[in-house]
DNA sequence: CTGTTAGCGCGTTCAG
DNA sequence: CTGAACGCGCTAACAG
């Protein structure tokens, strides 16, 4: 662990000639910087950027709080965002918040105090305190995904309300009229968004208060079972279920499995959230599609721009619109999965 | 952005007293303590981690680098890893090299210029320079997954070479007797292993060497795609394909679905690595599953014992054990996935 | 129980 | 083109 200064001893120059060379922030001439070069290879120096940080102020480095680093939709979001911070020569530190306010508040107090340049955050909840401690410490912040009540901030999101009138749309023209809802948790946007969308076809197709059937549990496989097995027991009971994420159907169709029930022709399936293709032989299940990794990316671009200071004054709230996608759990007409 | 100083002289007490109340590491008086924390509360303090860093030769920050975090497997060994680090008070910065020795060595630099106290590495291949790298810097390293040869180092692995063994005799014992491999790059000790397992099995079976059919490709499912279409045409045709992982495997179903050919009944498949349960309905894939968890808990906990100076002298090789899953691909008496 | 001194490794500022 | 002085924010070592 050789020093700068070490290196400037045994180059015969002064430390500042070595940071010099290191990097390139000056003129050097050709002879001092290959004697420099050597003693830094020959000491097998690693400038040691803590230092460097403390002195510039700044560490290039920024800071990602996802929700959950086991979904593949959130994978694909930390893709879009680092690609364009590698691009800018920034790095990530990308933090699993698993929907819960105090992990989450862990890891904002540890890579505040890591002295990031900036947070991309996916809030575990509609409030607003960890973004104003954010700003409070006069660090950049961008909110990902989901809208927080009460506070000026950027949000860059997809359209929620307006994926889930699609799809239930979609189910009501496949001749549906009872559909129940699998949601996430109540005080999340991203589930009272879908809701809104949800109530808005039902509206729109002039069915009555009665027809909606809403279960709020989490964004989880567990969850989803659970909420499945209730749908079963309504009265009525749906003939087609809206899973409001990715795993939520995949508990879903998990419980319909256990139950003997067969998919589309027992139950229609449609989901939020497409699962990649790499972990998927046939897609079957219909889904509104959101655009994960432009939503990365776009993110990490405003964050990255406000950082700069060259992005517009006013606070952005950027939405993005997902994808209806017909497979075959929503549709007898279509080929049925068999794999 | 206060500093410890501006607390300290809010407090109408020094520095070191603010240090000591922040970081509990010596007795203050109740009276000096509250107006500490409210001097500190006051000012919105944050510590800054890089100073306390650079003095203290600590960061209680690790680096891990694997190869694919869009691929599950990796996901589950990282969750392993980042267990252990957090219950030893350690945080993790994960680093995704995609294979590639270039981004692998940019990573490294990296974060041995943020002067980590411990690095898990899954090398890109098996030459060791990168593991004789972060040694020459004094940093503890373990390796995970992969052997490197020529160096000593402690590692923590699967046992690929027993598990393809395992798994190849399974397809024996279902009466296959061309048994295709694909597998992922040569030289990369993983697929060699499995190579060499496959290869046992063969000749314990009393196979001639003309049986052997081993495609070298890469752990993704294009490759799997690709190796499988040359499988199909291969003379003879084989009647069970061994994927050497699960992006493989999921390219080669495909490859099959295209082909118009059934599974288990016109080809039999088996691969290595489980799909976690939350992104599959049924499982039906016949597969050798690597303890993915608990290969990065093991591998933590070797790599803080070593930072820690309680590990034994001489270098470690954890070998875990893998298990042999039989489903419905390689079995015609199982029940067909049908979802 | 509290304070003083000194320095971690680096880069900014200014001077040559 | 090169160097000296200084300080970023924090804490170890020592003193009282």
């Amino acid at each position: 662990m050789a020093t700068i200064r070490e290196v400037a001893e045994l180059a015969g120059v002064s430390p500042i000639t070595v940071s010099r060379v290191v990097n390139n922030t000056s003129y050097v001439s050709a002879g001092t910087r290959e004697r420099v070069e050597a003693a830094i290879a020959e000491l097998k120096y690693v400038p040691n950027l803590l230092a460097q940080s403390l002195r510039q102020k700044q560490t290039n480095t920024l800071a990602l709080l996802v929700t959950d680093i086991t979904n593949p939709f959130w994978t694909t979001v930390a893709r879009g965002a680092e690609d364009v911070a590698s691009e800018h020569g920034m790095n990530v530190i990308l933090c699993n918040t698993d929907e819960s306010e105090s992990k989450q508040n862990t890891y904002l107090n540890l890579v505040l105090q890591k002295q990031v340049d900036g947070v991309l955050l996916v809030p575990v909840n509609n409030r607003c305190e960890a973004v104003q401690h954010i700003q409070s410490q006069d660090v950049a912040v961008v909110v990902m995904d989901r809208k927080v009540t009460n506070t000026q901030v950027d949000v860059v999101r997809c359209d929620s309300e307006g994926g889930a009138y699609q799809l239930t749309q979609h189910l009501l023209e496949q001749g549906h009229r009872q559909i129940a809802l699998l949601n996430g948790a109540a005080n999340v946007f991203t589930a009272s968004d879908r809701a809104n969308g949800y109530r808005r076809a039902l509206a729109e197709a002039h069915l009555d208060a009665d027809a909606e059937q809403i279960y709020y549990g989490e964004f989880t496989l567990a969850s989803g079972y659970e909420m499945t097995q209730q749908a079963l027991n309504a009265d009525p009971r749906p003939t087609a279920l809206f899973a409001a994420n990715n795993f939520i159907a995949i508990g879903a169709l998990r419980a319909l499995r256990d139950a003997g029930l067969r998919v589309p022709e027992d139950m229609a399936v449609a989901g939020f959230d497409d699962l990649p293709e790499e972990l998927i032989v046939e897609p079957f299940l219909t889904v509104s599609a959101q655009p994960a990794y432009e939503m990365g990316q776009q993110a990490m671009a405003l964050l990255l721009s406000r950082i700069a200071g060259n992005a517009p004054e006013e606070f952005q709230e950027i939405v993005l619109p997902t994808e209806l996608r017909v497979r075959a759990s929503s549709n007898l007409k279509l080929e049925k999965y068999s794999q």
